[in-house]
Formats: C-alpha cells, structure tokens, sequence
DNA sequence: CCAACATAGTTGAAGCATCAAGTTTCTTGG
DNA sequence: CCAAGAAACTTGATGCTTCAACTATGTTGG
C-alpha cells in the first residue's frame, strides 16, 4: 500500500522542490558572474579554510562538502590547473590524497565572499525570524540525516 | 559592509546546502533506476497530470516545474521522442506550443508514482511533526518568493 | 500604421555531474 | 602469511543544464 502525502505534505514537497531547482542555479549564477566560481567549487575552497591547515583528504572533503568522491576528483582537479588548490600525497598512508588550499585560492575566497554570503542572506535568511532559522536547521539537519541514513541501509544489505 | 551570517543562520545553511547537494540525487537514482526517468522528467509529466486535459503551454509548464523554457524544452524534446508526451501547435497563438500526456505518458508516471512518493516520504517527511511540515512549507515558500522576487527586480532595472 | 520592443520557443555548444570501471594500497579472516 | 575484500582515489564516457544566439510571432507607443 502506498502510503501518499497528504495535502499539507504534498504543499510543502512542491515548495521544497521548488528550492531546490531554483537556488542552486541562483547562487551558481551570482559565484560565476562575480568570481568565476561554481557554488559546489566555492563550497569546496570554504571547507578548506576552516581547516587550521588549508589542508583535508579528498574523503574528508567529499564528506563535508556532501559530494561524492568521484565528484570531487573532477573539481579539485580543475581547481589545481587554476592554482587554486594543491594535491599532494599523505605521508602516512599511500593511497590518500592531501589537498590544501594554496595562498592565490584563499585570496579568491576571501574575494568571492561577500558577494555569495549577501545573496545567501538575500535570498534564504532576510524575512526569516530567529524562530524559522532554528526550524530551518532542524528540517534539512533531519532531512540529511534520513538520507544518509537510506544510504546506509542500502549498502549493508 | 557586508552583512555576515550569524552562527546559527550559518549552522541552518550549511544544512540547507546539504539537502540540495543530496536530496535531488537520491530522487533521481530511484526514479531513474525504478522508472528510467529523471526527477525533473516526473515533475514535468506530473504537473501535466494535474490539469483537467493532460495539456499546458510550455511557459506554463515551465513555471510550474521551476524551470527555464529552454530546459524544457530540451526535456520535453525528449519525452517526445519517448512518447510521453506531444507537442501541438496552438490555435489562438501560432507562438504557443502546447505540451500533452499522452497515454502512454500517464500510464509511466502512473507506474512510478507509488515509488517515488514512498522515497520522498522516507527521505523527507517521516519522522517530521504536522507543526513541521508547515513549518516547512512556509519557509520553503519564503525562499521561492525571494529568487522570484530577486530575478524580478534585477529584470526590471 | 509601423518600428521597436516583448513574448514564446528552439537549438547547438560548452561545461558539470554521474556512473561504471579501473588502479593502487590497506586490512583481515583463516 | 596471504588471499580476498575493502578503502581511497582517478578516469572516460554519457547525459543533463545552462548560456547565448536565433526565429517567429504578438503588442504598443508615437
């Protein structure tokens, strides 16, 4: 038995993905106009920088960046023909990969900044009281969660 | 000056990119592997579902699946050639193509319905409040109105 | 009335994302 | 100790999305 959305349910699913089609695109849009950056690159750069190091392993940053592996690969590869980001091997373990954001990629992130946080700020949190922001954080952090979750599953069995 | 995000507004961003870097795969991992259609494709078939002849505008099918006219017609294209759907010149307007279900296109979304709606029920509704799934919906509604609203003014000027 | 503009849609090229397959390196159960 | 399997990437092909440019058709201010 299929058990459907109800009307609230299916009200809210058309809006969700409604955001989903539609910022994704606008902050690709805004990134690569002002700094010819992707979001997903960006996103990238600003996982390195939080890192007291610049410095994650490809597995490290696949995981906070919410990619896959083989996503990651191609982007850190672009980002490193332009400078933005060296990879280099791990001492300890052979088969990981260091990538570290280099001087010229910190300066371009720091450039990049302003411009995204003010769209983000424009077109997700402006209008939203400190109420909706703490339901926002619990409604994707629980979204998340579920998927990673359904991933999991899937693979055990 | 730029105006920052605070921590919290951080913290529910972070999420909220979350959500979009994971959830439109995993829809489209089920759908394609269930139904050999897209999550986009779905949308698009299921909001011609919902008018009384199976048959919108492109411009209007386009607005209610989020999406720019030449995605679409990119997309629809493709239905076509699969036999989803038709295109039919319109009466009124020699500039307007009308975009129907055929059939056969109801009968696939028909068949991958209960699959998908059991994904977006896992993913994102179970384990949500009713007080949530409004919540929800009101927050993602605020969203779409701002990049509405944003592409809007930056037409205009 | 018509020139200028706006609307509706299509198309081809370029750039991303995903998938499947492959390589290399580690780990572990027998 | 080593064979089998898992982990950590990388790569190439395929397909989807976007962008810019184009055609064709309507609308409207002067």
């Amino acid at each position: 038995m299929t058990r459907w959305l109800t009307d609230d349910e299916l009200q809210a699913w058309l809006k969700l993905a409604g955001v989903m089609l539609k910022l994704s695109p606008a902050l690709d849009s805004q990134l690569e106009r002002d700094s010819d950056l992707t979001h997903f690159e960006y996103l990238c750069l600003a996982m390195l920088s939080e890192d007291e190091d610049h410095t994650l392993r490809m597995s490290q940053l696949a995981t906070k960046a919410n990619a896959s592996l083989s996503r990651l690969s191609h982007v850190v590869k672009k980002l490193e023909a332009r400078g933005l980001v060296v990879r280099t091997p791990c001492a300890d373990s052979r088969r990981v990969t260091m990538v570290s954001l280099t001087e010229e990629g910190w300066q371009v992130l720091v450039a990049a900044a302003p411009g995204h946080v003010e769209t983000v700020r424009c077109l997700v949190f402006d209008g939203l009281s400190p109420d909706e922001v703490d339901q926002l954080q619990k409604i994707a952090g629980h979204i998340v969660s579920q998927i990673d979750g359904a991933n999991l599953s899937s693979v055990r069995r």
